[in-house]
RNA sequence: GCGUGGGUGGCGGAGCGGUCAAUCGCAUCAGACUGUAAAUCUGACGCCUUUAUGGCUACGUAGGUUCAAAUCCUACCCCACGCA
């Protein structure tokens, strides 16, 4: 179980400081919560996430379902120990992979729509690989291609093996392609699907539902309202909201006004930088992204420029004579050691340790900033 | 010296009369990435410009054949291997 306490409100806006506690101890929201999808931080071990100034953790139901299973993961005692994090662990419900293996790789978007497209996906449209029915998903394994089906039932199993202190309700992400009428049909069965999850839980696991309804303010509110009504410890707020910070910025504000005040909310998959303060402002507790370590392997680092974020691309030619740290306000393990003429001939000869390093720079300046964001609201300055 | 096989864009290497500024790989230059099928993907990559079913210069060098040559012929220069 988890226990979720509001130690101050911002006057300046919908922030709030709050201590999140779970059965592997506190963590103070506002918090990113480090992405360790295949129970682990990509490129870190255990300690470095620690090292990182990294709280809490979200692994994925889906990707430790196929591999390795979530047997496995209970026979090694659960996933903290299994990957030896004594920390808080969420783990998301596979809902997401509707979306990301279904008609997100059809039409190659990601949940944000970056380009205008005229394509729509209308109530029925069925993704190629991915089949969805009332009872649940029929995916097909990316590693031997045998089918396997996850359903609210199946993921929340599944998740109890895995033995996170946080599960999420089995959910469908819809496209930012789907029109009004397939997000109401698939947000009626995301409500259905969350039934299920409350009826089949065992455990003492702490659950959140999932907000969905797309870009469409109606459907997001009326998912708000149904979710508030139900069993769930917290709320996880997924999807896609419209393709700019400001249309994120307003339904963000529609959907938390509609959530009750004590419990914690996630916004899932969320958290290009430049969005992270806005979104703490309206009030979201905890979120994930796959930025700090999913750019630091593409060979970007994150830094505050001038008090703005900026990305440098340590690919580029013109670091190559550069003694210079990442970024010489940054005390992470990198920027204390390493310049950037050095990660960038690492990158360029295709080393491994490179990417590690990045990955501790982001994590850590991703993390140090929201630590930062949480001393302003303590001191009333957000 | 003789014989054989070669010399193509930064490199390797296709092409062997027209659709070739030239497949492909590497290198180079840049871009994308938001609950991670992601150490991935995309674009550019002779020069010039009004960026175009545009112009110019190019496939060792110099000639030639042909309406047309990287592709055929001749000479020369270089390289590799083999034999003396």
């Amino acid at each position: 179980m988890i226990n979720f306490k509001i130690t101050k409100k911002s006057k300046k806006s919908n922030a709030r400081i709050g201590v999140l506690s779970t059965p592997h101890g506190s963590i103070e929201t506002p918090s990113y919560v480090n992405v360790a999808t295949q129970a682990v931080v990509k490129t870190f071990t255990s300690e470095d996430i620690k090292d990182s100034g990294g709280q809490i953790l979200i692994a994925n139901t889906y990707h430790l379902h196929i591999r390795p299973g979530e047997d496995a993961i209970k026979k090694h005692g659960g996933i903290h120990q299994f990957m030896n994090w004594n920390g808080p662990i969420m783990t998301d419900s596979g809902g997401f992979q509707v979306f990301s293996l279904g008609f997100g790789k059809d039409y190659g978007t990601g949940k944000i729509l970056k380009q205008k497209s005229s394509e729509k996906i209308v109530s029925g449209s069925q993704p190629k690989a991915v089949k969805i029915t009332e009872q649940g998903v029929e995916f097909r394994s990316y590693i031997d291609g045998k089918k396997l089906f996850l359903g609210p039932a199946e993921s929340i199993k599944i998740q109890e093996k895995i033995g996170a202190d946080i599960i999420f309700a089995f959910d469908e992400c819809t496209s930012p392609l789907a029109d009004h009428e397939y997000n109401a049909r698939a947000l009626e069965r995301t409500q259905r699907w969350l039934q299920t999850c409350i009826k089949v839980k065992k455990s003492d696991q702490a659950l959140y539902g999932i907000v969905q309804g797309g870009k469409f303010k109606d459907l997001r509110i009326a998912s708000a309202r149904y979710t508030t009504a139900q069993a769930v410890d917290g709320f996880g707020i997924g999807g896609e909201f419209g393709d700019s910070t400001t249309t994120m910025k307003s339904m963000l504000h529609t959907v938390l006004k509609e959530l009750p005040e004590q419990k914690p909310r996630h916004l899932l998959g969320i958290g290009h930088v430049k969005d992270v303060e806005t979104v703490i402002k309206e009030g979201v507790d905890t979120f994930d992204c796959i930025t700090p370590t999913h750019y630091a392997r593409h060979g970007y680092a994150f830094v505050i420029y001038k008090s703005k974020w900026t990305k440098l691309n340590l690919n580029n030619k013109k670091y190559l004579l550069s003694k210079e740290p990442i970024d010489k306000n940054c005390d992470c393990f990198t920027c204390k050691n390493y310049t950037r003429g050095y990660i960038h001939h690492l990158l360029r000869a295709y080393e491994i340790t490179p990417l590690r390093l990045l990955s501790i720079h982001n994590v850590y300046a991703f993390n140090k900033y929201v630590e930062n964001l949480r001393g302003a609201i303590k001191k009333g300055a957000l």
